[in-house]
DNA sequence: GGAGCGATGTCCT
DNA sequence: GGACATCGCTCCG
């Protein structure tokens, strides 16, 4: 089948069943002219006020807004002074709630991918987009330009697209990285994908 | 290949 | 002032 962008509608449900259907669709960013994609391989769901992982636990801030309107819409937010993590909102407008995109198998542009993260990652594809501070860097993503786009527009830079890739499984294990709700399932990776990703899993 | 750790900016308490 | 949805380098096996 023809790619086609996620509508809106796509992202209305909860982060966990917005999650799971994230894996194996394709995020791809225009950029300067050339596209650079990935297919998607590892999401993090993070729920609003019930949730002490999320962002949008403490209640709607400057920061987190984008968390608590519309869905389909990019949430970029800069981390550990260094990095930026890349999510899509999800949930009714008012409503917040969140998945983080953790992990890209690199499909298109793999050398422009390769220079925005340095070049001797270029002999290691799998170290391009494993990670989420990584696929941002990738692809070129930041806060500033990034945060607060409607993914589900035709002439947006940045889309998430189904080109009718279907995985097999899906494995929900525990969130990484966190400090709080350390137990709760809402990482899903694909089952059996040969693929390399950040940790077990 | 795995554990330990430093780098480093922004936001909320 | 401290926490933070991370990464890459070192050192040790």
């Amino acid at each position: 089948m023809a790619e086609q962008i996620l509508p809106r509608s796509f992202y209305l449900d909860s982060p966990e069943i917005v999650a799971r259907n994230l894996l194996g669709k394709v995020i791809a960013h225009r950029l300067d002219g050339k596209r650079l994609s990935g297919r998607i391989v590892e999401v993090e769901a993070y729920l609003g006020l019930s949730d002490p992982a999320a962002h949008a636990s403490s209640g709607k801030t400057s920061r987190n807004a984008v968390l608590f309107g519309p869905p389909g819409f990019s949430y970029v937010y800069f981390i550990y002074g260094m990095h930026y993590c890349l999510n899509v909102s999800c949930m009714p407008d008012g409503e917040p709630g969140g998945v983080l995109i953790r992990a890209l198998e690199p499909v298109e542009g793999l050398d422009v991918m390769a220079q925005l993260r340095g070049s001797p990652h270029f002999t290691k594809p799998n170290l391009l987009t494993a990670g989420p501070g990584r696929l941002c860097q990738a692809l070129g993503i930041t806060r500033a330009t990034h945060n607060g786009l409607d993914v589900t527009l035709a002439d947006s830079s940045l889309q998430v697209l189904n080109d009718g890739y279907r995985p097999n499984s899906v494995i929900a294990t525990p969130r990484i990285g966190i400090t709080k709700a350390l137990e709760e399932p809402l990482r899903f990776v694909e089952g059996g994908k040969r693929f390399p990703r950040t940790k077990t899993g």
